[in-house]
DNA sequence: AATTTGGTTCTGTAAATTATAAACTAACGG
DNA sequence: CCGTTAGTTTATAATTTACAGAACCAAATT
C-alpha cells in the first residue's frame, strides 16, 4: 500500500496526539494509518509493512487497540487474515473519555475539600467553585447533546 | 510537616492522574502535596522534605510548575525563602486545556476527511458527525458557562 | 507429513526518562 | 570576608519504555 505525503504527515500528526493521550507511538501511528487510509479496513500485514513496524510490535499494537475497544475486525470466509477498522461507536467514546477524566479529577477534588484543614475558608473558594462547575458541566451535557441531535435531525429535513 | 495518611493517599492519587496528563512523577506530587496540603502555602524546604525528593528535584519540579504557570510564590520581608502556592486561576486553565486538545482533535480530523479517499461515502459519515458535534460544542460552551455562572449568583444572592 | 500462512511470545537492548548526589553560586548576616 | 541559607547546575546512576529479531505455534495447504 502506498500512501501519500499528506497521508504520511497526517499519521504522524495523529501519532503525537495519541501519544499525548498517553499511547505507546507504535500504537499511536496504527490509530492514524486506520484513520487516513484510502481503504477502511487493513490486514496485519499491510499494517505492518505500511509503518515499517516489525510483527511484534503490529501484534502488540493491534491486541492493546481491540483490547481497549478502539479497533474491531471482521473476517472473511475462505481467508484467514483478519481485517481491521476503527470502531466507529469509538469518536462518543473518545469524547465521552475526556469527560469521565473531568470526572474523575472532581471526584478527587471533592476528597481534597474534605481532606485539608484550611484555616481560612478563603483557599477553599475557588476550588469549591470549579467543583460545582464541573458538576454542572456534567448535567447538562446530556441535555447539550440531545439539542445537537435536534439540530441534526433539522438540518437533514 | 506532618500529613494524615488521607492527605498521603490523596497525594499519590493525584500525582497518578498528573502523570497521566504528561507529568512527571516528581512534578505530579508537588502539585499533589499544594493542593492537599492544611498550609496553603510551602517552602522548597517544607516541599522536599515532606516528599523525600531531591534538592535537585524539587527544584526542577518547582521550576517546571512555575513556567508552566501551575503555580506561583509569594515572598515575605526579612525572609529569603520563597513561599509556593497553586495559582488559583489553574482551574478554569485546566480545563480550557481540555477543552482545546478536543479542538485540536477536531482540526486533524477535518483534515482526514480531506486527504483520504475512500469509495463509500458511508465511512465518512460517522467521522462528520463527531466532527460536527464538536464545532457545536465549541460554539455552545461559551453559553453554558454564562448560564452557570448565572445560577451561581443566584445561589450566592 | 511437510510447508506455508498468520500471527504470538520471548529475549535482548537502545534510547529516553527520572531521579540522585555533589559541586557550585549568589545573597545575606555577623 | 567567613559562614550559612536557599537554592541551581552538572554529572551520572537507575529505571522504564519501546521496539526489533528470532523462536515458536496452530491452522490450512500441498
Amino acid at each position: 500500500m502506498t500512501l501519500s505525503d499528506k497521508q504520511l504527515e497526517l499519521i504522524e500528526e495523529i501519532g503525537i496526539y495519541h501519544e499525548n493521550n498517553g499511547f505507546q507511538p507504535a500504537v499511536a501511528r496504527v490509530m492514524g494509518l486506520l484513520l487516513v487510509s484510502d481503504k477502511p479496513e487493513l490486514t496485519f500485514e499491510e499494517i505492518s509493512e505500511t509503518l515499517n513496524i516489525s510483527k511484534s510490535a503490529t501484534s502488540n499494537a493491534l491486541n492493546m487497540l481491540l483490547n481497549t475497544g478502539h479497533i474491531e475486525y471482521t473476517t472473511f470466509h475462505g481467508d484467514r487474515k483478519r481485517y481491521f477498522r476503527i470502531k466507529s461507536s469509538n469518536w462518543r467514546d473518545l469524547f465521552n473519555k475526556k469527560m469521565e477524566d473531568l470526572g474523575k479529577l472532581n471526584d478527587i477534588l471533592k476528597r481534597v475539600l474534605e481532606v485539608r484543614k484550611r484555616d481560612n475558608p478563603i483557599y477553599d473558594e475557588k476550588l469549591q467553585y470549579f467543583i460545582s462547575f464541573l458538576d454542572y458541566l456534567k448535567t447538562q451535557l446530556p441535555n447539550l447533546i440531545e439539542q445537537w441531535e435536534k439540530e441534526n435531525e433539522k438540518q437533514k429535513a
